[in-house]
DNA sequence: TAGCTGAGTTCGAAAAACGAACGCAAGGGA
DNA sequence: TCCCTTGCGTTCGTTTTTCGAACTCAGCTA
């Protein structure tokens, strides 16, 4: 009656933080940004349990952050799980993990993966703008006002 | 022997991932960043059980991203929860948080606060970008290279 | 026909979360 | 002095989740 008020509530920012806040999910999407897409592949190299595993992607199905591909393999009919546009669109969420994680919690140079812009080559960085002047924004640049 | 081992892992997307990917945690940290510090008050307005509460904010203690801060009240001292530099570097993951929301998750223009610049009063956008030539990025824009 | 494989489902045991009651220190008031 | 209140936890028995090993099942393959 209580974690799953905040999924419901007319917030823009608990409604995701709820989904993204249940356990193993945002592992989940981590394996699915490095291109994990089926059932077996998750299991396997997240040793997280298939029950959870199964209803975590069902959530996320449900949600239409995933959606379910069929393909071909060996002849037959198989299923993979893929992002949708609002699935990618979670992208900038990820990037803004890591690049904390770069910042705080990396005691060496320590990546297990390389992430660099194709066209030029350069690194990715997560960062909060103003939408009218440009500016990068830190918590103190910003005004809360509850509504109403 | 599994969920906990993310949180050692190698790897500056694992690590952050695990430790926010808590129940409960993100929520916290959107309160926190709404200004709540007492115990009592997360306590009273998100309705978590008070065990768990004693929990996540020790881990997040720990982890460095809150400190206890003695003040006065009624002539008392008194300890509150604030933001370290860390935990206040983790603003851009709220803001990809909340811009995600705002683009997937709010079927009416419902929102239960307003982000505003305090310079210009210009709105509030987490997104990714190319530490190189500037261009915003997207996943399919960023190569993805495991090391070694 | 029997075997294999990917993708789940089931189920008993263990861990985590819940929530109501308890503890405790530091005032304040009578 | 004694009792009450407040803020901040801790305890503990119950409920929910998670775990993990075994089981199921469909669609090939030998």
């Amino acid at each position: 009656m209580s974690y799953a008020s905040f999924a419901s509530m007319p917030c823009t920012l608990s409604r995701p933080a709820a989904l993204l806040g249940e356990r193993w999910t945002l592992l989940l999407l981590r394996q699915i940004f490095l291109g994990t897409r089926r059932f077996e592949d998750f299991q396997s190299t997240m040793e997280i349990s298939r029950s959870v595993l199964t209803d975590r992607l069902n959530v996320l199905l449900q949600e239409g952050v995933l959606k379910r591909v069929p393909y071909q393999e060996d002849g037959r009919t198989r299923h993979e799980y893929r992002l949708t546009e609002k699935g990618r669109d979670l992208y900038p969420v990820m990037m803004a993990l890591r690049t904390w994680g770069e910042r705080w919690m990396a005691p060496e140079e320590e990546e297990s993966f390389h992430l660099h812009h194709r066209n030029c080559g350069g690194g990715v960085r997560a960062k909060v703008e103003c939408t009218e002047c440009g500016a990068e924004l830190t918590a103190r640049d910003v005004q809360v006002t509850p509504k109403q």
